[in-house]
DNA sequence: TTCGAGCTCATACTAAAGTACCAAAGTGCT
DNA sequence: AGCACTTTGGTACTTTAGTATGAGCTCGAA
């Protein structure tokens, strides 16, 4: 907050400096209208864009792309994401089985086998795992 | 993208316009310099912050504000919620039990709770409706 | 064709998770 | 004090999750 007052009190001084120097120049003729005109806009331009950018700085987006490097590099199979996508959505062994025409038996197989690549204990471990990642 | 090009036109066209009425203003007497250049100075600032909000726009941020309101609607208690927050840490619920210094039980009390007021079957089904309701 | 990797499924087991009760203690309010 | 609610914890039970192991199948690379 001591940063935002200081940083501010420099700027208006700074505009006020610019102010008296652009209306001396163009009295004594040596500049014209609109140069100064054109090079106070440009800097506003850019102060309005720097404020914009610095207040929405804090609620910083968590880049929701998928890193499908990652997956890649955990040797996560085609079957064993499309069961990690199941658990995802809160789904029993038994439903990710109906719902890829696959038994439960296939499901807790891959299940297992993702939990050792994810290194994790439970499956709401590897969601957590999992997202830290951006697999899901 | 043809929309762009029409208000960039616009915009352009705009400010010409503005230069020629504030130099004509200026040399017939009838306008001071530092209230054009406060002008320009403004108009230019808004200018900035609307390309800024414009450009992120795009990559809109879903919000990672926690729905206080809701969590208070769906009448989930204060124990409940540090429970469904271990929950959705990964923890077992001995583990969550032991973070809290509460016994297994406990926990277990509190998150057949929690799924009945989440309406959940499972504690991975309860986090992803407590995600869809931005309540972790 | 032999090999490895991935996918499928099964059995048998252990470990968690979840349900349905009950009960005591604390808290805040009237 | 009495009431409603939360918090805590227990027992007994069912269900789901997870492990270990083995085995058959396909497919592409060596």
């Amino acid at each position: 907050m001591k940063k935002t007052i200081l940083v501010f009190s420099l700027l208006i001084f700074a505009i006020l400096l610019l102010f008296q120097i652009s209306k001396y120049a163009i009295i004594s003729g040596s500049l014209k209208i609109e140069i100064t005109i054109g090079v106070i806009a440009v800097i506003f331009l850019i102060i309005g864009i720097y404020i914009n950018k610095k207040s929405l700085q804090n609620s910083k987006l968590p880049s929701t792309e998928i890193n499908h490097q990652k997956i890649s590099e955990l040797e996560i199979t085609e079957r064993e994401y499309e069961v990690l996508k199941g658990i995802s959505e809160g789904l029993s062994n038994k439903e990710i089985g109906d719902k890829l025409f696959l038994s439960e038996s296939t499901i807790k197989t891959h299940v297992s086998n993702l939990l050792v690549k994810l290194n994790a204990k439970r499956r709401t471990q590897a969601l957590q795992i999992a997202k830290d990642f951006q697999i899901i």
